[in-house]
DNA sequence: CGCACTTTTGAACAGAATCAAGTTTTGTGG
DNA sequence: CCACAAAACTTGATTCTGTTCAAAAGTGCG
């Protein structure tokens, strides 16, 4: 094993050597040299407060970014104001891939608390993907995970009924914290009931009552944004799946 | 301008070169030698029968595919027989990419009627993306406006009422075909009430009574699937878009 | 500490689903 | 080409789910 270089402090944020979202980013067993490349494609670590936009609808693509830390939103606005929320991004999640069709965004990006993303130069990423296959292929299967994401958000609005959607909504965030080390079973909501049937396409009022039909009884305990799945079985069974015996 | 080279008339319809759908698959200004490329990784011209499948669920990611003519229907199915059909696809669409995520399809793909598919393997386009960066901005382009595509059924499914839903869908059905060279005023449905239903998030009967509905008000004329636009503004007006004068 | 935002809950309402015929169209085989 | 069966479509009546409207209670930020 080559030995490590000194660290930089003032650049430590920037090595996605040492990232702990390294997984999440990146593809797995990329070389010192491609290393070295990747890293000069993240241009630089951009703060977003809390109810900030990351970009906006219409705002040239120049980059992907990629969510360090914190919780945003993407929305989708009709003209009459109609708001439809496309998805949640946490923690690894590589987000801007609408904004390649056109040029431009299609979307809003919001932060629902002060987050911090990496922001990847689109053109450095092409002409690197080019040279790397690794990181070829790991782009590709990251936009191919966002279109299998929709697909099932598809299945979610066309198909599902409240309880049903606000249940995979739960499991879906279940798996997700849990997969970035938190607790599957406890976290905090970051978003408002209304942007929730938003997302859901459901009416804030809605979300409520399914929440605090869930609470009576005995699926989940929610305190305000605090959620806590007691029966993960029920919910499973719920959507569909076969029940996780529990 | 060099020469030619012979027409090889065996390999006629293999040859992107000369391919109708050129403008809809690839990039444009592409060179001799990149032209050549391409053909090489468009393995075959795939007839799929009426109601036979292209790929389904769960089979291996080998190839993405363009429609080179018919229609076709990509649908998710959830456990308990409930269908989302994604989306419909006709001439010069490009479809697969569902795949590349984790190697596997993850929706099933019919043909609504005798199509015909060019078949283009996967592995080799990645390949050449990596050689002609014109091909691959383009693919790019292609799995973002998959996303983009996706976001706009989002907001469809999860804020439009019925009526509002049927008219997006005739609309874009419309401007499809429009940009295709067949008529944006009248078309053949290709698909059924229920598969309509099934993209749009209503049951059968429902599409039934808006397509009675718009036809007494003169908005459409509905001749079983075959469908004439009588007043455009109308259904732009539904949707919200500013009416176009007419 | 107060004001704005968010959430909960109830009651009335509306839109789409469901159930149920009945009709038309399509495809098949004689 | 016709007869027949299956599939697709239309229409009506009823039911149900989720929305709308409204008011009150809770929460948290400045």
């Amino acid at each position: 094993m080559p030995p490590l270089p000194p660290l930089e402090l003032d650049r430590f944020q920037h090595v996605c050597g040492t990232c702990s979202l390294r997984e999440l980013c990146l593809p797995a067993g990329l070389g010192q040299d491609a290393l070295a490349a990747v890293e000069s494609m993240v241009q630089r670590h951009l703060p977003v407060l809390r109810g900030h936009f990351l970009y906006r609808a219409g705002s040239p693509l120049h980059s992907l970014y990629a969510v360090r830390a914190g919780f945003m939103k993407s929305s989708v606005l009709h003209e009459d104001g109609r708001e439809q929320i496309a998805g949640f991004h946490m923690t690894g999640d590589i987000i801007g891939m609408d904004g390649i069709s056109a040029g431009r965004h299609v979307c809003d990006v919001v932060a629902l608390e002060d987050s911090d993303v990496c922001e990847i130069s689109y053109v450095t990423l092409e002409t690197l993907s080019r040279e790397i296959p690794a990181l070829q292929q790991h782009f590709h299967r990251i936009m191919s995970r966002e279109i299998v994401r929709d697909y099932g958000v598809m299945l979610l609005l066309g198909n599902m009924r409240a309880e049903e959607r606000v249940a995979a909504f739960i499991l879906n965030l279940s798996q997700r914290f849990s997969a970035r080390g938190y607790s599957p079973s406890e976290f905090h909501l970051r978003m408002t009931r209304e942007e929730i049937g938003a997302y859901l396409g459901l009416k804030l009022e809605t979300i409520s009552r399914v929440f605090s039909k869930f609470q009576e009884e005995g699926v989940l305990d929610v305190q305000n944004k605090h959620i806590r799945i007691l029966r993960e079985g029920t919910l499973r069974a719920l959507i569909g799946s076969p029940a996780c015996a529990r």
